[in-house]
DNA sequence: CTACTCACTTCAAAGTCTGAAGTGCTCTTA
DNA sequence: TAAGAGCACTTCAGACTTTGAAGTGAGTAG
């Protein structure tokens, strides 16, 4: 390779790294992508290493690039609702199915 | 759903957690998986962002796994070698394929 | 010889994550 | 209807990670 060149960059734009780099953003979008609409608790009961704070956080960088929306789930008359994919977190979940595998085979 | 009930953790094992949560560690690989073998500082021009304390770690910590090693250029005599993904590096580089191009085009 | 690149290391400051605790609210059950 | 459980967080201190700038010693090109 020639000295002293710059290869393209692999990076999401700046925006992403920061949401994609979070520790668990990545889980919890698996997650909603294999289950649908989740609440709090039971994404806190499955990713049993986040403490809630960290979960709270990771969720709003999710709303924030609207990967995950607040959806009201109709069997239920909480006042909050569940945290669903959006249709750009779908793709984005779809994407990340063999990342997944390769993780849980690992 | 049922109440107070817990779901499949979709989590890797604790230590592939540690090294793929690593901001950089994705990228990383998807570096190398693109390039094939390159020493530090091409890495560290590609990723701007990363400073060069923070990519040691991250070489470490992937080297740690197994998921890249260090190789000797033929075309260069110099001491310390390139980094390369190991098998199962590319295992994950392959599984990291539709990731990375879902966050170049998002 | 001199200047440059390489592959790091060091340091302080900023940011992130953990783990435990606590808050106010809404259900369910007796 | 009152007690108790669960929900969706928030707060806090301490630990860990990342940044950004600077510096180091060894190798290499002119």
């Amino acid at each position: 390779m020639p000295r002293g060149l710059s290869l393209v960059c692999p990076c999401p734009p700046a925006g992403l790294v920061d949401v994609v780099g979070k520790k668990w953003a990545v889980c919890v979008v698996t997650l909603l992508g294999h289950h649908g609409a989740l609440r709090f608790a039971p994404i806190q009961r499955s990713l049993p290493a986040v403490s809630p704070a960290t979960l709270t956080s990771t969720l709003r960088s999710l709303e924030r690039e609207h990967l995950v929306a607040r959806v009201r789930i109709s069997t239920d008359g909480r006042a909050t609702g569940a945290y669903a994919l959006t249709e750009r977190g779908e793709a984005l979940y779809r994407s990340l199915v063999p990342f997944a595998s390769w993780l849980r085979a690992a």
